[in-house]
RNA sequence: UCCGGAAUAGCUCAGCGGUAGAGCGGGUGGCUGUUAACCACUAGGCCGGGGGUUCGAAUCCCUCUUCCGGAGCCA
């Protein structure tokens, strides 16, 4: 007999096999007993008739409980009560270990509770199927790039200082150097990559020690940035494009069941799978505006304006040229206006937000010297960067991609803590 | 950090001045097609901590703690 995994049962029907799993449902009916096993790759029904299992095993598997580990050789044949589905005609129930009190029933639960209990939580079904899409995304992301001629750079997490001065980093001690700190993006390091390979991209945890405290925000969070050389604004908004609306096609493609699961509305997934919507700042301003909002021309959008931009919608909006004063001081000036910079961010629709933030780079060292001296940035601890703008400078721009949101947005999952195996966050930490 | 809300059985909640409740989960028994199964019985409580008001507080007041939602910051 065969050790076969629930995902290829369809293969199997009649064979008899041997499946290894969980219990994830248990109950009984006089001489029948019925048992969704899980393992990991899909979740199948098992029936066992007690005349045919031996009355002393029929017991025995009786006292199996919730998540309890088994063993359970059988013969797949066409689901009864379900048609196109498979479940298992059980010959023999091995348990393996039988679980005490599972603490996470079937009914609700409250999201402390979940939190608290992270570590058996991520066994539920919809936690399997948001884990599974996060997995989807993150390869249709690096073969979208791989097919793009980008190279894996990987970036460090410990650094010597804030990437981009802006956000509140954690700090660790490092041993005679004095203080380091945990990244908050690699972008800086992989301007370095392009100028040897051409294409880069890292993918890796960032860290924010900002308070935040929404359900946009973790403190650890997975981050993926690009970096090209002699890419200018808008094609740089062009492969982003391409990017997002390969990853829309992969999960519709490959993660079917598990939308399904979460209850996905893919019709809006499939809108989204069009060419994007596209304005400057100043016109986001005007429109924003002209519905009542508050905002001005110098300031960032606000969490109002990013749904109201997008609720009538249905493909991501790109904002660009921004004014130079609230974006960073790597960004290149807008040709038409040397108070713009190029500059992109990207809102998603459905009220998900912000997922990438872009701008072709300032490529002149004089200019980018300029505006580093006027954040006050230290020019010494950054001579490595302006360094690449004395060797070989070209015009190049880049992005970054907030992962867990993606992730959020593509399941349609309503809070980002459930897209990452352990979410940190201001007030938890454990498990 | 600011603004709201919440804390009662293992879990989710009801009770809102007068003997501590339900559903689920646990235990025992029943049932040949269940899938949040069903039926019967059963065990299970410092009503978040501290202080007040009252003849009497889970309930009203003050305070602390913890959590949730949102804002700001950002991806």
């Amino acid at each position: 007999m065969k050790n076969i995994f629930i995902s290829d049962i369809a293969a199997h029907e009649g064979e008899e096999i041997i499946l290894r799993g969980w219990v994830r449902h248990i109950r009984h009916s006089g001489k029948l007993l019925f048992i969704n096993l899980r393992d990991g790759t899909g979740e199948l029904q098992c029936v066992a008739f007690a005349p045919e299992l031996g009355e002393e095993a029929f017991e025995t598997a009786k006292k199996l409980t919730l998540e309890s580990s088994v063993i359970i050789a059988g013969t797949p044949k066409p689901h009864q009560k379900q048609a196109g589905k498979f479940e298992l005609s059980v010959k023999t129930i091995t348990p393996i270990q039988i679980a005490q009190d599972y603490p996470i029933g079937k009914k609700e639960h409250g999201p402390d509770f979940l939190l608290s209990n992270r570590h058996l939580w991520i066994r539920s079904s919809k936690q399997w199927a948001i884990l599974r899409i996060r997995h989807t995304v993150y390869y249709a992301i690096c073969d979208y790039l791989n097919e793009n001629h980008f190279f894996r750079f990987d970036s460090p997490i410990l650094t010597p200082n804030a990437c981009e001065g802006t956000t509140t980093l954690f700090e660790v001690d490092y041993f005679d150097e004095g203080k380091a700190y945990l990244s908050q993006s690699g972008q800086l390091y992989l301007e370095t990559g392009i100028m040897s390979l051409g294409r880069v991209y890292d993918f890796g945890p960032v860290f924010r020690a900002e308070r935040s405290k929404t359900r946009k925000h973790l403190t650890e969070f997975w981050m993926m940035d690009a970096e090209a050389a002699f890419v200018e604004h808008d094609e740089n908004m062009q492969i982003q494009e391409g990017l997002i609306r390969y990853v829309i096609r992969r999960v519709l493609k490959d993660c079917a069941a598990e939308l399904a699961i979460l209850e996905r509305n893919v019709e809006n997934l499939k809108a989204a799978d069009a060419p994007f919507g596209r304005m400057s700042h100043r016109e986001a301003v005007e429109f924003l505006r002209s519905k009542g909002s508050e905002i001005d021309n110098g300031s960032d959008l606000g969490a109002a304006d990013e749904l109201m931009l997008t609720q009538d919608s249905p493909v991501p909006i790109f904002i660009d040229r921004w004014p130079k004063d609230i974006k960073a001081f790597y960004m290149k000036r807008a040709p038409e206006d040397p108070n713009l910079v190029l500059g992109n961010d990207l809102i998603a629709p459905e009220g998900y937000g912000e997922i990438i933030g872009g701008s072709q780079r300032e490529d002149d060292h004089d200019l980018l010297q300029q505006r580093m001296e006027a954040e006050k940035m230290s020019l010494d601890e950054y001579q490595w960067f302006l360094d690449l703008r004395k060797y070989g400078s070209v015009p190049h721009s880049g992005f970054g991609i907030g992962f867990e949101r993606l992730v959020s947005w593509m399941g349609g999952v309503a809070h980002i803590r459930e897209t990452i195996p352990f979410p940190r966050m201001i007030y938890r930490i454990y498990p």
